[in-house]
DNA sequence: AGCATCTGCAACCTCCTAGTTGCGCGTTTG
DNA sequence: CAAACGCGCAACTAGGAGGTTGCAGATGCT
């Protein structure tokens, strides 16, 4: 659909923070059971998988004839990166942040 | 446009994203400003400056016939501690942001 | 006053996105 | 083997987002 990855697009949609909440709560899942709970189908839940899966969110692996999806939260830190960086002079809450950030990604 | 505090979704578009780059960069700025430089109107940039507003990541105020745009990182915050909260448990240096987060925002 | 800016509002267009349905293929299980 | 389950792909539709043009209302400068 698109393989830019582009983090915060993926995160502009309520439904795929709803799946990644939920991915992260257990140990992953697939589409089929995110499905169930969802007020949508499971060629939706899949095209969003797909879109988190382009942006380096989650991570799809097969398991016979099962698909199941875990995230992989390292993305979440470039754009925490990025926010810090943004908000350094004008929040000094946010420039601690970014302080942190810049020696754990060192 | 839409009064909801979607911070993600404000920050999806990579227009809004530069535009609040450019805003963090020096100490506010107009519509008409931020238009030259960038390959679209200044009608356009005046409704993106909408938008981050309604998420209430700038603040508008009116000096005569101007008006200033200045940026308010303050949800920025927020959004951190979701991401955060989200990759606690898989990885451990946003685990360590989490703590910070926590802590700076009691 | 008169003109040049700067802004905001409204209508319109185009394209992408979220969602659906339908179908075919691989993988279990009885 | 055959039936059932799970998945992926393709076509289609509706609605929203980004962008443009045009115009009217304030405000500043000479």
């Amino acid at each position: 659909m698109s393989d830019a990855p582009d983090v915060f697009g993926a995160l502009a949609d309520p439904t795929r923070r709803a799946l990644l909440e939920r991915l992260s709560a257990g140990d992953g899942a697939t589409a089929t059971e995110l499905a169930t709970g969802l007020p949508i189908t499971r060629q939706a839940v899949a095209k969003h998988l797909s879109v988190l899966a382009g942006a380096g969110l989650v991570d799809a692996r097969r398991q016979g004839r099962e698909m199941r999806y875990r995230p992989t939260p390292a993305p979440l830190g470039d754009a925490v990166a990025w926010m810090t960086g943004i908000g350094a002079e004008w929040d000094e809450r946010l420039a601690a942040l970014a302080r942190t950030v810049q020696r754990r990604r060192a």
